[in-house]
DNA sequence: ACATCAAATCGATAAATGTCAATATGTTGT
DNA sequence: ACAACATATTGACATTTATCGATTTGATGT
């Protein structure tokens, strides 16, 4: 079984924060310059940055630069390994017999 | 646009620990008394209660109490539904034109 | 070389989170 | 009523995270 849950963890901070998913949604409209979300939300540069690093080592956004500008955008891959990742971790093998065995370990 | 981020946040930290995705795995053979759990796990009784109740808050896990027991297991439809909020926050509506406009707000 | 702008990094601080020990609550069986 | 057990809650503490201001790095244009 996959047990790297340290690292899965990781995939899922992208989501855990109120900021990071108003950035997604900005994103949900394209490529977008660090300099444009940042006049959208109410938070200072360092901040963005600060979440921009986490989606990005999340895997679910993309970072490009071009000339002094960084261009983010959502990484249709990186979003379907998160989502397969969690249905991978939600699905039930079950059929709910020997509910009190020993048998997961 | 739905926009209840701090909602929704909520429902991802679920996944956001390495505990919890332990405990996620467990569940996934079906249903569990928190005293089996207690005993795969290295973690005290009240830790455990505490990610419980997160999981459980977060829709993804429900509890059943039987006796003195508490039965949890994964709810396929608060994994449905995290599943489908992260495709929803992940899908990319644009098709790359008009980067630069103003067209988000 | 220099000024300007975009983004990253650093340092400090406040808030949130994970953890445990101790206690409380609630159920079961005697 | 009481003892035993399962789980929840509380309080304390350490770690992590979010945030900001200040500084640094790097690119662009003069």
């Amino acid at each position: 079984m996959n047990n790297n849950h340290a690292q899965n963890a990781k995939i899922f901070k992208a989501f855990c924060d109120e900021n990071r998913l108003q950035i997604l949604e900005l994103l949900q409209n394209g490529e977008r310059c660090a300099c444009i979300l940042l006049e959208k939300l109410n938070i200072c540069q360092s901040t963005l940055s600060h979440h921009m690093r986490i989606l990005v080592q999340s895997g679910v956004v993309n970072a490009r630069n071009e000339g002094k500008w960084t261009y983010y955008s959502i990484s249709p891959q990186g979003a379907q390994h998160a989502e397969s990742l969690l249905a991978k971790l939600t699905n039930v093998y079950s059929n709910e017999r020997d509910n009190c065995d020993e048998n997961t370990k």
